[in-house]
Formats: C-alpha cells, sequence, structure tokens
RNA sequence: GCGUCGGUGGUAGAGUGGUCAAUUACAACAGACUGUAAAUCUGUCGCCUUCGGGCUACGAAGGUUCGAAUCCUUCCCGACGCA
C-alpha cells in the first residue's frame, strides 16, 4: 500500500491525496461503502461502482460467523468472494465489543445525542445482569453469536488471523469501541486495553506477514484474475505488502482531551500503515476529538474516521485531516425509506410523494434519478418491495459518495470553505 | 315464505353482562436510524381536551338491568338450508 498526498488545505488540516492498494487506487478523501458480510446490502458490485465508490469494507466478526473466514479465503479473499475487483477493507469486530456489549439493547449508538441525560451522567453502575453479547475479558472478548448462541472468543490475534483469511486490502486492529457515557476511569482502563490490543494485532500482523513472504511465489498469478474490471481504478500492484495486507491501528479515549491525544501520540508512534479514529460520540464532541487526533498523527500515513457518515460530519472529518470515511447510513436510510436530498433528508413514503412524478433530485445523474420518479418509488416501498431498497441505496450511496468527490475537488480548486458554507447552508436536517 | 347462522372502528377479525373507546394483525399517518443484532424500530391511529378528563359509539329502534358490543323484542341487511 502506498499513500500520496497531493494538496492540502491551507487552513486545517485537510488534505488530497491517493491511495495505492494492489487493487486499484483509492482517491481520498473517499467514502468506503459499508457491506458487512461481503455485500453492500441491496447492491450488486456494478451498482456499487456505477455510485462512484472505490473501496468496500467488511466485518471481521459477521463474516467470521458466517460463512466462516476460512470460506472466504479458500474462495479467493473477501473481493474475489463477493466479486468486488476494487479494494477492499475489514473492520476488526472492534466494533461489536461495543454494539454487543454495553450498546446492546440500548439507546446508545454510534454518534448519541445528549436528550437524555442519564446517557452522560460520568459514573459506571453496575448493570453487569443486563443482556449483552458481547463480554471484555483478560485478554480478548466473549462473544455470544447472534446468529445460534454459540459463544466466541476473539484476542487482538484472533481478530488478525480472520482478517488475513479474509484478505481484504486494508485490515484494522482489534479495539474497544467505548461508550461517551462511560466516566474517564472506565475510558482509561479501556484505553489501555486498546492499546495493548493494538502491539498484539501489530505482532500478529507482522508475524503472519513474514509466514507469507516466505510461502510466496505464485501468489501474483492468482492475484492476476483479480485487476479491477476495466476503469481508472487499474494499477498495478505495489511488490511491497502485495502478499500482506496493511494493518491500520485505532486511536480511542472517548471525549476526553488527554486520553484522546495520548491514544494518538501511542497509536502513532506504532508501525501501522495507517490510523483509524474510533469511538461513540455524543456529536458535538467529534470535531475536538478528530482535531485533537489528527494533530498528532503521523501526517504522511492515512487515516479513517470510522462509522461517520452524515453530510455535515464528512465535511467536518475532512477540514480535520480525515482520509476515509465509512458508514452504513447511506444503504440503512435508503433501505429504511430515507433518502438524501441537498435541501436535506426525506421520508419517501410521506403522503406528499405519492404523487409527485419527479426524480429524488433533478439534477442528479444517479441510476435512480435519471430513470425512476419519487412517486414510483413512493410506491415501491408502500408497496414493499424489493427495488425500494436498491433504488434508494443507489442514490443515497451516489449522494454521499458524490459529496465527498465534490468536497475532494473543492480542495483542489482552492474552494473548500465556500462549498462548505453553501452546501451546509441549503442542506437541512 | 319458513328455518339457521351472522352483522364490531379504513380492512380482516377478537370480545359475548361491568376491568371496553373495545385484544390483535394489516392498512394509514408521522418519526428514528452514523466501524449493520436493522428491507428494522418507535409513536399516533372515534371526536373534543386546560391531557385530569369529557362526549358519541359495536346494523336500526325499543326494552331488561345499578350497569349492555354482550341478554330480550321488532325491524333492516347478508350467507346458507328447506320450500
Amino acid at each position: 500500500m502506498f499513500f500520496k498526498i497531493e494538496k492540502k488545505l491551507k487552513r486545517g488540516l485537510g488534505r488530497v491525496g491517493v491511495l495505492k492498494t494492489p487493487h486499484g487506487e483509492i482517491h481520498t478523501p473517499a467514502f468506503v461503502a459499508v457491506g458487512t458480510k461481503a455485500t453492500v446490502k441491496s447492491l450488486n458490485p456494478e451498482q456499487v461502482r456505477e455510485t462512484g465508490t472505490e473501496v468496500v469494507l467488511g466485518n471481521t466478526y459477521h463474516l467470521y460467523l458466517q460463512p466462516g473466514d476460512e470460506i472466504v479465503r479458500d474462495a479467493g479473499g473477501i473481493g474475489k468472494f463477493m466479486n468486488w475487483p476494487g479494494p477492499t477493507m475489514t473492520d476488526s469486530g472492534g466494533f461489536q465489543v461495543f454494539s454487543l456489549g454495553v450498546a446492546y439493547g440500548k439507546d446508545i449508538s454510534k454518534v448519541t445525542k445528549i436528550t437524555d441525560p442519564s446517557l452522560l451522567i460520568p459514573e459506571r453502575f453496575d448493570d453487569s445482569d443486563a443482556p449483552r453479547l458481547a463480554k471484555i475479558g483478560q485478554d480478548g472478548v466473549s462473544f455470544k453469536s447472534h446468529l445460534d448462541g454459540s459463544i466466541h472468543y476473539i484476542t487482538p490475534e484472533k481478530s488478525i488471523q480472520i482478517q488475513h483469511n479474509l484478505g481484504a486490502d486494508i485490515i484494522f486492529a482489534f479495539d474497544e469501541c467505548t461508550s461517551p457515557a462511560e466516566d474517564l476511569r472506565y475510558q482509561e482502563e479501556a484505553l489501555e486495553r486498546t492499546h495493548r490490543w493494538a502491539e498484539r494485532s501489530l505482532k500478529e500482523h507482522k508475524k503472519l506477514g513474514e509466514e507469507k513472504s516466505f510461502s510466496a511465489g505464485s501468489l501474483s498469478v492468482l492475484d492476476s484474475t483479480a485487476l479491477p474490471l476495466g476503469s481508472s481504478a487499474c494499477e498495478t500492484p505495489h511488490k511491497e505488502n502485495f502478499s500482506s495486507p496493511a494493518l491500520f491501528g485505532i486511536v480511542q479515549g472517548g471525549r476526553d482531551e488527554n486520553l484522546r491525544k495520548k491514544s494518538a501520540e501511542f497509536i502513532g508512534s506504532l508501525d501501522f500503515d495507517g490510523f483509524g479514529i474510533g469511538g461513540s460520540f455524543a456529536k458535538e464532541d467529534m470535531s475536538t476529538a478528530v482535531k485533537w487526533v489528527n494533530e498528532i498523527l503521523p501526517e504522511e500515513k492515512p487515516r479513517h474516521l470510522l462509522g461517520i457518515g452524515e453530510p455535515e460530519d464528512l465535511f467536518m472529518g475532512i477540514e480535520n485531516g480525515v482520509d476515509l470515511f465509512d458508514c452504513v447510513l447511506p444503504t440503512r436510510l435508503g433501505r429504511n425509506g430515507t433518502l438524501y436530498t441537498k435541501r436535506g433528508k426525506i421520508i419517501i413514503m410521506n403522503t406528499k410523494f405519492r404523487n409527485d412524478f419527479s426524480p429524488v433530485e433533478e439534477d442528479c445523474a444517479c441510476y435512480s434519478c435519471k430513470n425512476y420518479t419519487k412517486s414510483y418509488i413512493a410506491h415501491l416501498f408502500h408497496g414493499k418491495e424489493m427495488l425500494a431498497g436498491t433504488l434508494a441505496s443507489i442514490h443515497n450511496l451516489y449522494f454521499i459518495v458524490n459529496l465527498v468527490n465534490k468536497i475532494r475537488q473543492s480542495i483542489l480548486d482552492d474552494k473548500f470553505f465556500e462549498f462548505k458554507e453553501k452546501f451546509l447552508k441549503e442542506y437541512t436536517r
């Protein structure tokens, strides 16, 4: 993997770059489509590509449970398995420590509103009897499968082994995503753990890399079949790291400035190929956390803001030096009937759209907008037709990917701040 | 014409003397969703309300009862059976 910064924002930490992977280039800042179970829900790879998406992110925990990482390995890796010829990433399962752990069955998620003050009370009350599917142990995390109830113990080593089997171009260290509701003492404890796990992830990664380079030799034959289907993403794979993915370390630290900076210092000092910025945020804490971290992380390596994705967040992240984003929102909102427009989100099932024969966005160039009306898409949703989620996901993914692309271009044109102001002024809610 | 069964809120369909403005499902309406436990979830869903409650309602009209969607009578409508 190779990362090159092409241009920097004059004010702020933002930059434009290119990330070269064995399966093609990623033009940063870039939006990564989430394909948790080796599929971007409701879309086939051609449809994903048509939205302008360059890279897809799968999930370690989900693919380990089903179909199993060895099957994905034997299929030729996640990209080949899912017929996605471009770059791929896998998340480590660290988010599931959170979503299936403390957040399980609760009204907390990746970005938590502070409307419920009890969520932010700075104490870790004893709710050990609360049902959860993930429990943090001495060495790793025990998960109770949401599919069949079986118990699985995931350690940093295990996560890296699974990810090597899944075979993405970029993988992540195993971490603990913490809730903003946790108190400082717990954040500190969790951060220590994430740091130890980072070192262990890195060590296991290097070990597996060495084992692979010993047995490498005929690998290039295998990979020549996996080149991107005609398009600019085609690039000669780099020799270094060819047989081994790039590993990103993850910065945590919650909302505390000292912890965030400490984490950025520590993770940034390790021999990672890039970095993830993790954590569950209260919305207003996000920008400061990102800034604290990116002022410290080594400038020449890429940074991925994990799980973030609303338009205003993308501007914030890019301005503060983020190169990669992934988020389930475009596809999840799409499937659930909410569509992005430059004037804000709309709920397509609302009565007023039943007889609205204009496209979702008049000047949008996505497949859905070029071919269908709001009335028709509303009809598909009311009728619970499968095509509904597909058309909506195409539009939303196109909207977000293209927004990031436009922001990228605005930096190249020295117009970032004008563009940001203009966009956010029109975009409401 | 006689007999039997049945008529419940937008629909289907519970309820068969008080705890019933009426279970439930669907539809409708509004909302939520940020490293996917998610094609999911939440709220509203007779009228009015100062959110305490008030009013009108289970085909129609009478009646029994402290009290009726629930029991009785007649009528109207529907299905089936016999003529």
